[in-house]
DNA sequence: AGAAAATTTGAATACCTATGCAAAACAGTG
DNA sequence: CACTGTTTTGCATAGGTATTCAAATTTTCT
């Protein structure tokens, strides 16, 4: 073991270099061995099999022209050979190159990181896979050329806080984007397609469940004022709360970050704490992420009981809202059914034309009723 | 509006088709224009610039000969037709993909959303993409498959679960591999290079810290028996506790799963409710995410307070272990540093040639000391 | 100004695979 | 068997870029 500066210049790391013995292929039998040979092209797999070029590539090609006898010993030197057709070869000449562009802006949100999980698999299935693009700098030029350069097939943009421009670029180099939990403002000029959850039924079942359990000053806080998901829930929140004569009590705006969350549960309660009559007896936060944080800042910082003295609903229904520290109301959002809506999408769009026209899927949503919300009985979450 | 069924064959989805005008570029000037013409060349760009294809492509390799003057023409023509190099050609002749392939399994442990979002912002700064390869099926061949055939220009692993041929297998096909977050069985044959944290002294750690705070019967919740994270924590915490003379009161395996370690902890206190001093008064889980299964189950199943009847100490600290239902005490794994090793390691492999030993880079860790530990007085969070 | 050195340029080629086309092999029919 | 129709095969080429080499240009120095 000897100390070691790696020379990114960290912090002092423990540094050891192990006396593994580097493997020896000597003794081991020839497809092994060929095995490590770095570039084996279709040509060396042809020579081996006796065959010519094209054959090779047909044999790799599903539906092609190739007698099964010609196949098998294709087959059968690729394997000798630790043969695999080159990606990049294959895409250049098929301009294909089953790469699917994901654009991320905020992993914290734990919806993403599932939905990440569901949309990569979803395409490994059907032989794609996924580029992973981070937001992290809000210059979006730089971005849109990155993606550009690997020619992806399509673009999955599931960045709430993303520029429209990015959308529109992409759509201009005629890649299929799919705008995923989003939607561009009307506004726009161009016309691309989204996947999104009925963000205003949602919010609408969130007003009409706190009015029917008899609250009374009920408050709002919101996620990014700007964004269409922010935009919608809100609406169809007012909307639902309209219908029984209600209107928003109060309204902060925690901007989809825990901290800022923390600090819009302070302002709408941190005053008038001495009486619970001035202070509002539920809340609607617009995503779970944050209503775990006005959560834990009521119960311990402020010293309110949820849901006895104030009732919490979230958007999203992220695995932690089933934990039991939290058992929290919230909206369901079917991350299954949107990321096949969003392949769907994308494939038909691989294979026809683009449509002229944008196309809006709207996935439902679903009241989850737990337990963070006074006088509500919980359902079972098993439905028949 | 109308209905319509994705092809997808899911359930009834509301869905629209927008009205929005196809963008229509008839009037644009001729910057935009070109910018929607699909596949421009170097050699268009060469053709307007009236140079040849060669110093277009100089002209977008960094350090390439050529004069000032030239590459702004090059540059103008690009601009004008909205050029950008094609990734697959280039990376077809200089066998370099800019393309960095990483294999996760589990997205349920909140550690690998962090670090996945590390890992691709620190890549995209030195112009590398991460590619994502989702190992659900436990077959690992074909996704070795799938990894070489992009050609990746190297391979993070950061599945605990993945078997060590895999590993082995990318490393014979001559690209580097790191391993993150995990080391390769010492009976293995080959040698790869791995980035992890000092289990041995997080174990340790905490051995010490509830010893210190007067813990008798210790318990341990493991992870995935057979990865080596486990083994390493639940070593150092034996050697821990055995300097203090203690030894392991009781254990059970979560298996890195909520509902296993929501079993794993009935399992150990659900007998013997009636008195406190059958039962564990303190608990070391092998990961944060089981830690708070634990908890959950320690305080609303079981009815026992945490930390006055029960101590809990996690592993990771995760953003949750912050919150403030949970405020676990923790080992941390520093993300940043272990994405640094990672992506100096797979460089100086890029660069240099791989050297024949692998090397393993140990990150140094840190207990975190909140409130889930009784008789422990919590630091102050920012350290000097 | 002129030679020498340094820089810039373009033509040609390689990277690896898929595919159109024509030739070849094969199968089927009377 | 002769003929037609079908399947299989190989040749040659395209796809878009980086790079070698030699030629051309510019710069430097005496």
């Amino acid at each position: 073991m000897e100390l070691y500066h790696p020379e990114t210049g960290l912090t002092p790391i423990q540094f050891t270099i192990s006396s593994a013995k580097v493997h020896s292929y000597a003794k081991l039998d020839d497809t092994m061995m060929s095995a490590a040979k770095a570039n084996v092209t279709s040509i060396d797999v042809a020579r081996l099999a006796e065959v010519s070029q094209s054959a090779v590539s047909r044999s790799f090609t599903p539906g092609a022209s190739v007698s099964d006898s010609t196949r098998a010993k294709v087959m059968e030197a690729a394997r000798k050979l630790g043969y695999r057709p080159n990606a990049h070869a294959r895409s250049l000449i098929t301009k294909r190159s089953s790469i699917i562009g994901l654009v991320l802006s905020q992993m914290e949100n734990l919806l993403y990181p599932v939905a990440l999980d569901h949309l990569a698999k979803r395409l490994q299935r059907d032989g794609y896979h996924v580029l992973l693009f981070v937001n992290d700098t809000p210059n979006s030029d730089e971005l849109v050329n990155q993606i550009l350069q690997y020619h992806v097939d399509g673009i999955v943009l599931a960045a709430t806080t993303l520029s429209s421009g990015l959308a529109q670029r992409c759509a201009d180099a005629a890649i299929p984007v799919v705008l995923f939990n989003r939607v561009m403002a009307s506004g726009s000029a161009g016309a691309v397609s989204s996947v999104r959850s009925d963000n205003v039924a949602g919010g609408r079942a969130v007003a009409r469940h706190l009015a029917e359990t008899g609250h009374q000053r009920i408050a709002f806080i919101a996620g990014n004022e700007e964004s269409s998901t922010n935009l919608e829930r809100e609406r169809g929140f007012r909307e639902g709360l309209a219908e029984r004569g209600l209107r928003i009590w109060a309204r902060s705006v925690g901007n989809y970050d825990f901290e800022q969350a923390r600090n819009a549960t302070r302002e709408l309660f941190g005053t008038g704490l001495e009486s619970l009559d001035t202070v509002p007896d539920a809340v609607f936060v617009a995503s779970d992420h944050m209503a775990f944080a006005v959560m834990d800042t009521l119960r311990f910082e402020l010293k309110l009981r949820v849901p006895q003295d104030v009732s919490v609903v979230g958007f999203d229904n992220v695995p932690q809202a089933d934990w039991g520290s939290y058992r929290l109301t919230t909206v369901e959002q079917q991350v299954g059914p949107m990321v096949e809506a969003t392949v769907g999408l994308l494939q038909r769009y691989l294979r026809d034309d683009r449509p002229a026209q944008s196309e809006n899927v709207i996935v439902p949503v679903q009241l989850v009723i737990r337990e963070s919300v006074r006088g509500a009985k919980p359902a079972s979450e098993k439905r028949p």
